[in-house]
DNA sequence: TTACTTCCTGTAGCCACTACAGGAGCAAGC
DNA sequence: GCTTGCTCCTGTAGTGGCTACAGGAAGTAA
């Protein structure tokens, strides 16, 4: 059995956020020392070492909580998670577009942006009224 | 003078992120009507509409504040306006490669998923211990 | 007058943490 | 046994940038 800093360290997650996990019920509640303390056994940091990677991957808490109920079943379970992988993926792929076009409105404002000049023109274009060129809207 | 309903429309922000901007100190307290309702000039919807602008090109609020100091002064705020926009360029750049690299990571992942099998090789995967490769940390 | 819409303030919720404060447990050295 | 210093505990509040109420007042059209 492990101290939560051992857990911690194993998992890559931070003790503050194991913390938070198991409030949250993402992970299932440790066993405790004599003194109150938490003790994780290896499937415990396992289970932790898991979230930190789906959570890496992009993957959000109720999805990793699906994902770890399927993994209890492990009947059937892999065309379910197939779904939410591409859906997730259709999502990353959304961002990098957006972010793209987002780089290239900003990269073409800035461009005319010169030192020393008295009026900035990126600025001014952004105040102007004429104006909304490949600028995706937020989120 | 316009409503807080005009000024929504025509800026492109929400009423309610309206009043939370004034709140915040984003952009300052308009005037009232004899009853107690907001009123909008043509000036303060045209910066309404700058701050929406640049929070669509991913800007945080503290640099839209700082935006909208050096539009005060419009002397020497060119340079320090491109450093923040360079900086900002480079943070979106580094996004995207993050994105890219978490897009393969998912798809090498996902791809010995079939639908029908027994256990799912993704889920394995994120569970096994020899794993690290190529997904980047987050943000 | 009545009905309906818009607006007001104030507060709480979202996500996924992170950062305290104030106290208790525990191990090593003297 | 006692002190020092570390880890850990609970509970609460803060982060960013909004969004969503509740409960009431103001304005408008028929």
């Amino acid at each position: 059995m492990f101290t939560i800093a051992k857990a911690s360290e194993q998992s890559g997650v931070n003790i503050e956020t194991i913390r938070y996990y198991e409030r949250e019920g993402v992970v299932p509640k440790p066993g405790r020392s004599a003194g109150g303390r938490r003790l994780y056994s290896a499937d415990e940091i396992a289970k932790l070492r898991f979230v930190r990677r789906c959570r890496d991957l992009g993957f959000p808490i109720s999805i990793i909580q699906t994902f770890l109920s399927l993994t209890k079943q492990s009947d059937r379970s892999c065309g379910e998670v197939k779904a939410m992988a591409e859906n997730h993926l259709g999502e990353i792929t959304a961002k990098i577009e957006n972010l793209v076009r987002l780089r290239e409105a900003l990269l073409s404002l800035s461009k005319n942006c010169d030192d020393g000049t008295a009026a900035c023109p990126m600025l001014e274009a952004l105040m102007k009224d004429g104006f909304r060129e490949g600028v995706p809207a937020r989120n």
